[in-house]
DNA sequence: GATATTTACGTCCGCCGTAACTATT
DNA sequence: AATAGTTACGGCGGACGTAAATATC
């Protein structure tokens, strides 16, 4: 058995067994790859996949079982080449990252500079996507780390830590009716056509939910994927805007009234995630650690040994959540403990 | 990277940073290892060993990390053809056993005829051993099961399943003092000289402790390591011999008296234990049913889904497991759910 | 006929083993 | 001197790529 044998097993079953496919993604030729299945088939003596005269139809059960394991072999096959590249002192490499456009627009900028400055070396790729496309990433190891918002079961296997909390802020044009008025209520914003995020599986749905629990049923005029283009539109008068705190900064203040939304949706907490075995460079813990100060080796290091991610909630009981909002951030605190 | 490569550097590792060892053991030359292991150390750009002129003084730090995963690599490597052989549906292959003169005297000959007479194709390698030795052999994944009592801090990483329960059993000659008295005591055992087990690391220390906590001194005249030298000893006059319950059978009825210890010394209990990451063939896990009937596939299929041994208890709870002994041999049975 | 896989075959890399050499005791 | 490891080198198997054949749609 060889690991090129598994490797060229694995790539024709994650590329819908399309052998060509599969072929053309390993920068190889067709037949060697067909050839290299063959033999690890004659070697184990078992079919790895159920044949329809030439082409492949499906995976065998052995087949099934048997690219799990090879799964884990490459894995540690790549974990030995990731740690080695840290043995060896390198401050070099890749780290990407799949996160969503708020964190990629108003959250990271500073934490990616920093990054930069301290690993000029290191290439450092941000995908953004939808919490769909972000854990299809992570699941194909195609990102090292994800940063996201609530997504629950979309996330298994995915070690995910705490990083901060936000709320939700209103966002009206100057000289709104709800600009200068008392504190918002929902039955206030269910007056006013809204323009918020497109809804999506995860926590979006909390939205909905606030309203529907005072009996009221918001009117959504529009969504969007982004804050930005939901401030467009609430500039030019399309409704009135609710976005993550995060979104709105100072430069929005010339045009736009933000109003404190705190309370009125449930607090919503971003995370960050990655492959419980997969191993990661220490830069890459590093970038985790600028981004979540709290979220540092022996924190980490105690997430990775819970077995769980339900039991996980424990490791943070001592952590106080920065809560992130365009006006109002303040740094991480410890709480001090309780004598 | 290749398997061969890792293949060489844990051979290295496992046989002393001797090259020469190694390449004998690996049935290979000598210059191969040590030009792949150079191969390897260029590729991941780090020294795996620590080098004294030429020979190999040590691992580095590096080198025992890259160890710790090249390990897993080759263990899910065997794991993969250890499937296939389920897989093709044979039933053949080899089952090796580490356990102790007890076990392999009086308790698995009946389990291994039955594993025979179902499994014929099947090569089964018993190989008898202190604690220490079975320790020893399943570390090193010599050996698939192991079969042996107590053993604490000396099985770390082994997943230890109760098989069954056994008291001591008293051996005195014919017409002894102690023959056909009341019940017996410890006092009574302390008035004479004792023949018993080799005192090791393991549960035999409560043999002494037993007498120390009613305040006596046992005086042990003579150990051995197995049950048929005990008896020889007494049947010579030597001394009152104190066995394992399953060492007394029938054949012993003619010449020696039996006298029932229960409660005299804490019950132990003999384990089948094997490495939580290897996978058994289907046909290791058939042995275990015969020696264990309670330990089927369901059972250890949980107790592999746990992570802690010491957290395993649980998962035997309603198992009432049996107690062995030489004429008071009893089938395993499942307690009734309390409603 | 277009697409996909296998078979056939020639090239070349790289692993292996022998032999000679070097360092260490 | 004996033991252990590296360097040198020739043989050979096997991996790869091109080309042709074959099966599938």
């Amino acid at each position: 058995m060889k690991l090129q044998q598994l490797r060229f097993f694995l790539a024709v079953v994650d590329n819908g067994l399309n052998i060509t496919a599969a072929s053309e993604r390993l920068f190889t030729s067709q037949p060697g790859v067909s050839k290299q299945i063959r033999m690890l088939e004659d070697e184990l003596g078992l079919s790895l996949f159920q044949r329809a005269g030439k082409s492949l139809s499906s995976l065998t059960p052995a087949g099934a079982r048997v690219a799990d394991r090879a799964r884990v072999i490459l894995r540690e096959v790549e974990n030995i080449k990731q740690m080695a590249g840290d043995l060896r002192g390198e401050a070099t490499g890749q780290l990407s990252i799949a996160t969503t456009h708020t964190q990629a627009r108003y959250v990271l900028p500073p934490v990616v500079a920093a990054f930069r400055r301290r690993y000029p070396e290191v290439a450092l790729d941000l995908h953004q996507g939808t919490s769909e496309q972000i854990a299809e990433m992570l699941a194909q190891a195609k990102v090292d780390l994800a940063i996201a918002t609530g997504g629950g079961k979309l996330f298994e296997n995915i070690l995910r830590l705490p990083a901060y909390c936000w709320d939700r802020t209103v966002l009206v044009p100057p000289g709104h009716e709800l600009a200068g008025g008392d504190r918002l209520t929902l039955r206030d914003l269910a007056r006013f056509p809204l323009v918020t995020y497109v809804f999506s599986f995860h926590g979006e749905s909390s939205f909905k939910q606030a309203f529907a629990a005072q009996g009221l049923e918001p009117n959504v005029v529009f969504t969007a994927r982004d804050a930005d283009v939901i401030k467009t539109y609430v500039r030019l008068g399309l409704g009135v805007g609710v976005v993550a705190s995060m979104a709105h900064d100072e430069s929005d203040c010339a045009d736009l009234v933000a109003l404190d939304a705190r309370g009125l949706f449930p607090r919503l907490t971003t995370w960050v995630g990655f492959h419980r075995d997969r191993l990661l460079r220490d830069f890459s813990y590093d970038f985790i650690a600028l981004f979540a100060p709290h979220l540092n080796e022996v924190r980490i290091g105690a997430a990775l040994a819970t077995p769980d991610q339900n039991t996980l909630d424990g490791l943070f009981a001592d952590v106080d959540l920065p809560v992130r909002g365009g006006c109002c951030d303040h740094k991480p605190k410890i709480k001090r403990k309780s004598t």
